[in-house]
DNA sequence: GATTAGGCTTCG
């Protein structure tokens, strides 16, 4: 048990002792009595130099009184404390201190003759399970934090879903949400911070201070923070989190992975191996619940209409009226759509001006209002900022330059709109100074006019569509990839002929199937050609329910090739979760060139990690170590796609065969190797459709069998892409567009090959596409 | 010493 410091607040501890300990007095202190779960309570009057003994152990000896007790002629007792415990208290005691001793050991002691007290003295040391608590006033908790960042005062957390009115509470959580500090109606800054926490509580917490740089150093949402002192109170029926007296916060960059360092204003705080194991186990919580893709965009992504956060660097800045200033930033991308210039007077613009001319084409206008022009005025040129919730405008089209983009920082803090500096050593400000510093300026200016070529090639207006259209009628609307030299057969000549044999056709779309088209999409092994259809989503996490239902086995954790992090979901499940971050070179690498295995996880928080991480591979623990799920469950998942093996041809072995992968040079997680290493015959997303084609002769039905080539879209990612089916829809309406007459029908080039199926009882000959791709402009 | 704000986009 360690020194705990407790807060006083009106005489009385904020954090009660432990019910099983008695408090006992001096005088029933005697040789043989049990003090097993006895407590002795004094005031410290004296205390002697931390010193060391002959074998290195520390050695601290103070002299406690107990006033509660006037009545007895010996009032105090000897204290010896030895080690950790010894070195620890030396650090934040101080006279007067009120401390409480448990689990103490009752020793005859050799200098009571000489110094008048207790005839035993009290031998405490951590080994022996003893504790120290020491009643402290926040002055002296908040003077003991800066005494030592690696001693004592242990603070407890309140997990967010324990939170009590009136309390002042530590806490941690992640950042959900956040206002940037902005200067308030009243004396002070504030900022408006709202976390959750693996118990999945939420807590808005309303912050104040005069002092800029003592609010939380939140730059995003899935930063980690540390509160001390925040006050609880209730407001509109839920817990809110306010400033106390002596509130102190941390801030961590929610990224696995990367260094844990604090953001912080305090020059002292406690920051211990227990911080860096709580922030890493917030990170990996957040990684897998929390969405933190924000709308952070570039220049170059910007969509029309939205909202969105940029980083950027500040060249000018100008007073444009008495309710909006503007901010000249650029963040080395230019901005694809014709962007406003606002027109300020000479005189009102700062900035130097040679930069500023030669960075206009890549520079955004940005007018912020109201509130924000106080924060803007203050801004250095030159320093990095990140303007949260900017409006990407749609400018009026009766401008000169016709429709352009306009951004506005709007007045009011609503989203979390506001401005924020980042220090140079933030690793975004970091990553922008380098590529800034890479651009080539004069390839710039050219990129300029290339780009405004290009946009005035990309109208799309339905008059554009319309011709679209059309040229789809005339020529066909898939062409060969091959054998361009051979001569159309009709179809049926195709079908009174005997197969197998290659044709040319020309031939229209009557009808496909399957019309829903993700029915199309198969599971097809190339080793035994079995297909199969792909696993529901909701079949996959039965699975993994049913594999959570096996303990982690934590012998497994943290091995020489990766780091595991286990925690317990809060709800009422208790879900144990670990995940196991595969190291390289003994280092964890960057997110996105890490690969993580999870155990107990559901299919959702698998795809959250996908998002942040290279690969996922979903396991779970045996005696003999990691194993993959059952192969009804994917092996492997990967940006958008769920790779499976096929049960038949695979024999999975154990997942440490994957750490000479780890162990390589450059792991390039290629699912084909992480499939052979592991024994696993992968499967292959495939389409497979039935085409109905004609050409007046004859109906034929035509197979298609898939991977990529026709549709130029890939079978493994289409069930997670609304993009790409609705791509597929559209390439479908075009082959076979509904409600035409067949005349109106677009001709199809194909290459078909027939071929035998023969059984016991029939024999059939059947067709199917291949060397054919949807054409160009179709796509 | 109290007050500020108390997330959920826009007048421009």
């Amino acid at each position: 048990m360690p020194v705990l410091l407790l807060k006083v607040v009106n005489g009385v501890a904020e954090t009660p002792l432990p019910s099983h300990i008695q408090r006992e007095d001096l005088n029933n202190l005697r040789e043989g009595v049990d003090c097993t779960n006895k407590y002795f309570q004094g005031t410290v009057t004296l205390s002697y130099p931390l010193t060391k003994l002959a074998d290195g152990t520390d050695f601290f000896k103070i002299v406690l009184q107990d006033l509660s007790n006037s009545c007895t002629r010996i009032n105090s007792i000897n204290v010896l404390m030895y080690g950790k415990m010894a070195e620890d208290c030396s650090k934040v005691l101080s006279h007067g201190d009120n401390f409480v001793i448990a689990g103490f050991k009752l020793v005859k002691s050799p200098t009571a003759a000489e110094d008048g007290r207790h005839d035993c003295h009290l031998e405490v040391s951590e080994d022996a399970g003893s504790a120290v608590y020491i009643y402290a006033n926040p002055k002296r908790i908040a003077a003991s934090e800066t005494l030592s960042m690696s001693v004592a005062p242990k603070y407890a957390y309140t997990s967010l879903n324990q939170l009590k009115d009136g309390t002042i509470v530590n806490l941690y959580g992640v950042v959900k949400f956040f206002k940037p500090p902005y200067v308030s109606k009243g004396t002070d800054y504030c900022s408006v911070v709202t976390l959750v926490d693996p118990s999945n509580a939420k807590l808005t917490c309303t912050l104040f201070s005069g002092n800029l740089d003592s609010l939380p150093k939140i730059y995003k949402v899935g930063d980690v923070v540390r509160f001390h002192r925040i006050k609880i109170r209730e407001y509109n029926g839920q817990m809110q989190g306010i400033t106390s007296g002596g509130f102190a916060s941390l801030t961590f960059d929610g990224t696995v992975g990367t260094p844990i360092v604090p953001r912080t204003s305090s020059k002292v705080y406690t920051f211990t191996d227990e911080e860096v194991k709580t922030v890493k186990e917030l990170r990996a919580w957040a990684a897998s619940n929390l969405s933190i893709s924000g709308p952070a965009a570039k220049l170059s992504g910007v969509q029309p209409m939205l909202f969105f956060d940029l980083t950027c660097q500040l060249i000018g800045k100008a007073k444009v009226d008495g309710s909006s200033f503007l901010l000249k930033v650029w963040d080395g991308t230019k901005c694809p759509y014709p962007t406003w210039k606002v027109s300020v007077e000479d005189r009102e613009l700062e900035g130097e001006k040679g930069l500023l001319y030669q960075l206009q084409n890549l520079t955004a206008d940005i007018l912020v209002y109201d509130n924000h022009m106080q924060l803007a005025k203050s801004l250095k040129i030159g320093s990095f900022l990140r303007i949260y919730s900017v409006h990407a405008k749609q400018g009026s089209a009766d401008n000169e330059d016709g429709s352009h983009i306009e951004f506005h920082l709007h007045g009011g803090t609503c989203y979390g709109r506001g401005i924020g500096v980042l220090p140079e050593s933030n690793p975004e400000v970091k990553e922008l100074k380098e590529f800034l510093e890479s651009m080539d300026l004069e390839e710039s200016q050219d990129m300029e006019s290339v780009s405004s070529l290009e946009l005035e090639g990309t109208s799309n207006s339905v008059a554009d569509l319309e011709s679209h259209l059309q040229r789809c009628q005339q020529l066909p609307v898939t062409v060969l990839t091959d054998h361009q030299d051979l001569k159309n057969t009709d179809l049926k000549t195709i079908l009174n002929s005997t197969a197998p044999q290659q044709y040319r056709i020309r031939a229209k779309l009557r009808t496909y199937h399957p019309q829903k088209l993700y029915q199309s999409v198969k599971l097809h092994c190339s080793k035994c050609n079995s297909l199969q259809e792909v696993p529901a989503g909701d079949d996959f996490d039965f699975n993994l329910q049913g594999s959570a239902v096996t303990a982690p086995n934590t012998e497994l954790h943290s091995m020489s090739w990766y780091d595991s992090i286990m925690w317990t979901t809060q709800d009422q499940k208790q879900r144990k979760i670990v995940i196991h971050f595969v190291k390289h070179d003994e280092l964890l690498q960057h997110p996105k060139d890490t690969l993580v295995m999870i155990e107990g996880g559901t299919l959702k928080e698998m795809w959250k990690l996908t998002k942040r991480f290279k690969c996922v591979i979903p396991v779970r623990s045996t005696e003999d170590g990691l194993q993959l799920l059952d192969l009804s469950s994917p092996f492997l998942l990967q940006g958008n796609v769920t790779y499976y093996g096929c049960k038949q041809c695979s024999t999975p072995k154990p997942i440490n065969s994957l750490s000479p992968l780890a162990a390589e040079q450059q792991p390039s997680w290629e699912p084909t190797e992480i499939a052979e290493v592991l024994g696993i015959e992968p499967l292959q997303y495939v389409f497979v459709m039935k085409f109905t084609l004609v050409d007046g002769t004859a109906p034929l039905n035509a197979y298609l069998f898939d991977y990529e080539k026709f549709f130029q879209i890939p079978a493994s990612e289409i069930l997670t892409s609304n993009y790409l089916q609705q791509k597929m829809e559209m390439t479908m309406n075009t082959l076979c567009p509904p409600g035409r007459k067949l005349d109106d029908l677009p001709w199809l080039e194909c290459f078909i090959k027939s071929y035998n199926v023969k059984d016991e009882t029939k024999h059939q000959v059947y067709y199917q596409i291949f060397d054919t791709t949807v054409a160009e402009d179709v796509v």
